[in-house]
DNA sequence: GAGTGGTCTAGACCACTAC
DNA sequence: TAGTGGTCTAGACCACTCC
């Protein structure tokens, strides 16, 4: 409205870039605000703040990168909401109630469930020999409604070929395994790596571009039975899940 | 020169925008090339592939974003040399080691050393007293000259005061407890995350803006005397070491 | 239909590196 | 000094979401 005149180093200190102090700005608002809450727009910011809307973008966009917020198209900028996600050698939390520790609201659904042949990674995960078979379970998971995770579950068809009959959105693998199965999984071994999002992988996470995410993987066997009984491959939205690794400490 | 019209696709296939379908082709680019190589500079491409600058500026920060390539004020964009640096039970590789094996040349040099009251955070993680003291050692990484990582290492006064006679620019403090002081200090437990660099940390690594980092800590204890001997507190550069955890598999 | 973020152009000035 | 990437402006058209 009124004639500012000159873009200046806005409330921040010194030499930083007008994006920069911006985004430092914004990042002290969305200290104050709850996840889920709108942010000002690149418009919005345009005309506050006497910047060209490539600046305020450019603000907004740092903050994505710092994963504090989430942008739409055509919606807006929204605070994040971030998932603590411990890896150790303990039993992995499960995710679900990890999120909803962290106060949201987790939801999940079954892409696909398939009878077929593992491929040989999966079979050497799995201790199999060359004609037996594993049900792959596809499932995609969000977040407050926001997609978050996508990933299958490898299990041996001898073991669990039953399990179909028991599926739905939202189960969960390791309650069925062992309420339904008498299996008491526990980790065998577990990976995890930060990775450029493939691009098949992209869009079941929501994803535009080339994001980086969570390359998770773990076994899971039965004691009794003396064998691998579960491979997981998952991808993680890194902008969602905090993933943190532990080892040692009290063990 | 010739008046080309509008922006149309570039090579690649389809919808993607011009900016990622160059930035794919630079891409495919950076695998045909080695460590350190230079890629074209904006100016370059914009007069290659017929866009703005901003759009080819846009396909390199892709790049970067990617933690492909490294890119030098005044200087260029060039091929990122990635350093494997899995965290595990076993003890941690040296980290020099590790850049050496990715055919990188690793120099170090100490920033202090210091006598001093500890924090109660590396108090209690060395099991100290209120009234011990500790010896912090602040060193600076670099790979190929480039900054890569930032770091401190505590270590008991009562134990490693006199270490400060041994060190120099390029020391392994793990070699110097065990040569010099007879220690032979294994895992007792680490920690790491992803994070967005803190603003004093940022120049340390040479980093511009608040790019993402991996923060890790590991605790050293020595067997035979049953007491933690060294606390070490590191920052890496992502887009120099590619951490991957793994647990179980051989243990 | 109004507002949002995604892409893109054609300029400009600057700080910095390398020579 | 020439060339690099870093920042910034003032426009424009588009795809998308929400009402």
């Amino acid at each position: 409205m009124s004639p500012t005149t000159t873009a200046r180093p806005l409330t921040e200190a010194s030499s930083d870039p007008a994006y920069l102090a911006l985004a430092d700005e914004l990042e002290a608002l969305v200290a104050r605000l709850d996840p889920g809450d709108r942010l000002p727009s690149e418009h919005e910011l345009t005309a506050s703040h006497s910047v060209s809307r490539l600046t305020a973008r450019a603000s907004l966009q740092e903050l994505e990168g710092r994963m504090l917020v989430r942008r739409v198209r055509g919606a807006g900028t929204f605070v994040a909401r971030r998932i603590e996600y411990p890896v150790g050698p303990s039993m992995p939390p499960s995710a679900s109630e990890m999120v909803r520790r962290a106060g949201g609201i987790p939801t999940s659904q079954i892409v696909s469930v398939q009878h077929r042949r593992p491929t040989a990674e999966v079979r050497d995960a799995l201790g199999l020999g060359s004609d037996d078979r594993v049900v792959a379970i596809t499932r995609t998971g969000q977040v407050d409604g926001l997609p978050a995770s996508f990933g299958t579950s490898h299990l041996p068809a001898d073991l669990a070929s039953g399990i179909t009959g028991y599926l739905d959105d939202g189960a969960s693998i390791y309650r069925l395994l062992s309420d339904e199965f008498g299996l008491t999984p526990v980790r065998s071994w577990a990976r995890a790596e930060l990775v450029v999002v493939p691009r098949d992988v992209a869009p079941e996470l929501g994803a535009d571009g080339r994001p980086l995410v969570w390359r998770l993987e773990s076994c899971n066997e039965d004691r009794s039975l003396g064998r691998p009984v579960e491979l997981s491959q998952t991808w993680l939205r890194a902008d969602v899940y905090r993933v943190r690794f532990e080892l040692g400490e009290g063990e």
